[in-house]
DNA sequence: CTGGGGATGGGGCCC
DNA sequence: CGGGCCCCATCCCCA
């Protein structure tokens, strides 16, 4: 169960890359990240050089651009339910625009959102309005360059950006990563540094999630409980596994 | 086959 | 808005 709510939605809700095959200590050259897309969404080799520690900003979206314009990427607005509106169109801005372009409209409060129905006296007060607010929050279409998904927020989607461009790199082996505590994490593998350390038996772990699943194994009760016979695991995986291993195969 | 350790990915939360 | 950290999930490997 991918915690990805932020994700509007997965083209592939496959399951994750075998890591197996990203094996590769070329990362400097031949991301094994993108052996298997087009050559054209491959990031150039300097992101990803020994120096480019810090984040690299490669990322592009479908459209940042200031509302003056109105890109067709924004168009999923359209999508949207505009079932509470009386009107028979089902874009905002097509509501809007007729009202821009009246040749007779001198009156005040004439520009009018087509979202929440507020009406402004001057075209560049609506755009403002539009700009904070109505438009903040139905632009929730962030879409990753290099893959297919899209993102609430500016900010989710540069940080998955990073899971494309890799920007930190292990000095000792060149193996890459999407964010610095990740490539920390990668280098108590070299320092044998194992700041975690259990209170029951002292033994000690690089990662604290490896250490809270160890925790489980002092437990009696363990966490994940098969619903056929009741056998407790102290990790999913290995209900995962006991499940297809054939208890529940009666079922 | 099972259980556990090691390593890693990724989104959320907090500052 | 970005960085650091947290938490959860998953895969691989080995005893």
């Amino acid at each position: 169960m991918p915690r990805s709510f932020l994700v509007k939605k997965h083209i592939n809700s496959a399951k994750k890359p075998n890591y197996s095959e990203l094996e590769c200590p070329t990362v400097f050259i031949t991301p094994h990240f993108y052996r298997g897309l087009p050559l054209s969404v491959i990031p150039q080799p300097e992101v990803l050089s020994p120096a480019a520690y810090s984040p690299v900003t490669v990322w592009t979206t479908t459209d940042f651009s200031p509302i003056s314009g109105y890109p067709s990427s924004l168009s999923d607005t359209s999508s949207k339910d505009h079932s509470g509106s009386e009107s028979p169109r089902s874009d905002e801005d097509e509501q809007m625009l007729p009202k821009l372009t009246d040749p007779h409209g001198v009156e005040a409060e004439k520009f009018q959102c087509g979202l929440c129905s507020k009406s402004y006296s001057t075209y560049s007060g609506l755009l403002k309005h539009k700009q904070l607010h109505c438009d903040a929050q139905t632009r929730k279409s962030f879409s990753c360059k290099y893959c297919e998904k899209e993102y609430v927020s500016l900010g989710a989607l540069k940080m998955h950006i990073r899971t494309h461009t890799l920007p930190c790199v292990c000095k000792i082996c060149g193996k890459a990563f999407s964010r610095p505590w990740l490539l920390q994490g990668h280098i108590r593998t070299h320092t044998g540094e194992k700041p975690f350390s259990c209170p029951h038996c002292n033994r000690a772990f690089a990662d604290r999630s490896n250490l809270r699943a160890h925790l489980q194994t002092h437990s009696d009760v363990k966490k994940y409980q098969c619903k056929n016979c009741s056998k407790t695991f102290s990790r999913m995986s290995l209900l995962h596994k006991h499940e297809e291993s054939g208890c529940c195969v009666a079922h």
